[in-house]
DNA sequence: AAGATTTATGCAATCGATTGCGTTTAAAAT
DNA sequence: ATTTTAAACGCAATCGATTGCATAAATCTT
């Protein structure tokens, strides 16, 4: 209906100019109290809401952060992004989200976007497809925030969030070995990426660590979705010495091996063993429970999100810690356990 | 390094004037081909990126839809998301994502920051708290599309998006009674909120077809968090005559109702048949394999973002049609199935 | 070749808020 | 009462792109 109110209304209504409305607005100290209440109270009776993008354009800034992940509906995404974004809103700033849905050029056109939209930071986990990171350099010229988290890449100045990959793969893999596995599968993801690289590291780490042999045979990499789960049967059903052990770098796939293997009469963790990765919620789902290693998604939202924060208002505090690592932690359920006596009910 | 550069910037360097360069950059039609070329061309080569906020102030308007949504870590919601960032990225539009957590006061919080962005559109979906809707006027006022979605109200010019809640209840609950149940206990969510009272509704209307009791006892309403799961407990061990189905509003309360059920010694299904709602993919997981309605939710956010953006840009195709149904299915898996003779593996 | 059209471009206002600097007014100092 | 100092406020430029209208250049008519 009514024309949107500006500061220029406001000032002339009360007679006064609209750079006093404006310091009003902003509570900015050469104001005086009386002055400040008037303009305050008018603004609320006449609905002033501020025009951000005139806001935006004289102080180049947008209060907006970017973020581009894979895809939005995984459970660890989205846990991450209610992370960042409760910490993000209660300072006042807004997310803009976009997925590369595991696309490099979505991700460049993304990043672009983003850009153009003037974010006022930039965080990313990778795509899989990513193989260089131009599109990310406008960004760093521009001094503008940027910050991996979980799928990351080493860029100088750019702090990344993420958990000891390496070390958990190799927790998650000595776990099985314990057990009493001989000969583990490891299902990985795409080993562009650090997180599936790393676990694959650990994996091998901890198989020579106790002298156990490796090869290829030992290996599927994947892009983890699940029309690949024939494959890892096929594997199994067809490799000898079989498999006592399954080490599976994400936890949806894991208990649809699980399953899978079910149909097919194996009986988890009797006849092979398996532990997943991420503490998906189906973890504790899946029958048996899956051993898994709890990632902490909603804290690395936390984190990541305070982190940037602390950038953008010139924080150095935490910020110097480039490396933000974030504590995982083996979680030894059902699926992985040696039976001795642990036959009665469950 | 190098300031940003501006159309004056190229205006200068070509010898035209900053119109020509806007009109070129915009593919206006009163440009020769030629100078649009140059123009193209020194753009691309001295990296001319547009600034938003300055096109935003001087057209008036953003390019952005802005969406609340109760929480983002859900599988659902996020499905949704995935669903409307696809489209919405197709052409050009960026998202605002927020979640209100449930409460009322951040959604109305997050509305008024999201109004002040100046998004194009806003979609929503309610928190379980919100009572009143007066921070949507503004929107309405102004003539910003607002669409809801899932969890909806019914405001003039608004559409809606969801599926038959009514009807899927309805047969969810038929089809325990198909199976033999006579006693049926429904576990909702918030009754203030159309997805849960609907179903309630379709699951009271085919009691009462059948010819079935209900009373209070048939009944436990809940925020659907996880901690309730005791309550379900005691009301399924204490109330006479015992129940013999079990209809949960939602997935993941479901699965993790029928595992403690387990737990207490419950059979699930020949004790007590259960079904979900929504197709969680936990559902899949979970022994027996969880009976539930499939609500589609990608497809919801594709045609949420396709109705938004068709109001947007004028198109008065489908937007007079202010409801979108969706079509919801009935799955019926294990957890509901009379157990006959189908006792033999799984 | 002069006028009538059409095609390309430029001028300048506009979008709304911010902010450095200068000016006025009020309070404090002497 | 006069000068200093501080507190309040206004002026006007600025941020960068858009766009209605006017004008100049090119093309077409006859």
């Amino acid at each position: 209906m009514a024309k949107r109110i500006t500061i220029y209304d406001l000032a002339k209504k009360l007679n006064v100019s609209p750079a006093t409305v404006s310091r009003s607005l902003n509570d900015h100290p050469s104001i005086s109290h009386k002055t400040k209440e008037r303009i305050l109270e008018a603004a609320r009776s006449l609905g002033y809401r501020t025009n951000k993008f005139a806001a935006n354009l004289s102080r180049q800034r947008s209060n907006t952060i970017g973020i581009i992940v894979p895809r939005l509906n995984s459970n660890f995404m989205s846990t991450v992004l209610a992370g960042i974004e409760k910490v993000a809103n209660d300072v006042g700033y807004n997310l803009i989200i976009s997925q590369s849905l595991e696309s490099a050029e979505k991700e460049v056109l993304n990043a672009k976007t983003l850009y153009d939209s003037g974010v006022d930071a930039l965080m990313v986990s990778l795509a899989n497809g990513t193989e260089d990171f131009d599109h990310f350099s406008i960004f760093i010229e521009r001094k503008i925030p940027l910050l991996f988290f979980d799928r990351v890449f080493d860029l100088p100045n750019c702090p990344t969030i993420l958990i000891d990959n390496e070390d958990a793969g190799f927790e998650a893999t000595e776990h099985l070995i314990h057990q009493g596995c001989k000969n583990i599968l490891h299902v990985a993801g795409e080993l562009s990426r650090n997180v599936y690289s790393e676990r694959l590291k650990g994996f091998k780490n901890a198989l020579f660590k106790h002298g156990l042999f490796y090869s290829e045979d030992n290996l599927i990499t994947t892009d983890l979705d699940l029309n690949n789960i024939p494959k890892v049967l096929d594997r199994i059903k067809n490799v000898q010495p079989g498999f006592d052990g399954l080490f599976v770098a994400n936890d949806i796939f894991a208990v649809n091996c699980i399953r899978e293997l079910q149909k097919e009469g194996y009986h988890v963790p009797k006849d092979i063993k398996v532990i997943g990765f991420n503490n998906d919620p189906v973890s504790k789902i899946i029958s048996p429970n899956l051993s898994t290693i709890d990632y902490p998604g909603y804290k690395m939202g936390i984190l990541a999100g305070q982190s940037i924060i602390g950038h953008l208002n010139g924080n150095i505090d935490l910020q110097s810690a480039n490396q933000i690592p974030l504590r995982h932690t083996l979680l030894i359920r059902e699926s992985s356990l040696n039976s001795t006596r642990k036959n009665q009910k469950l």
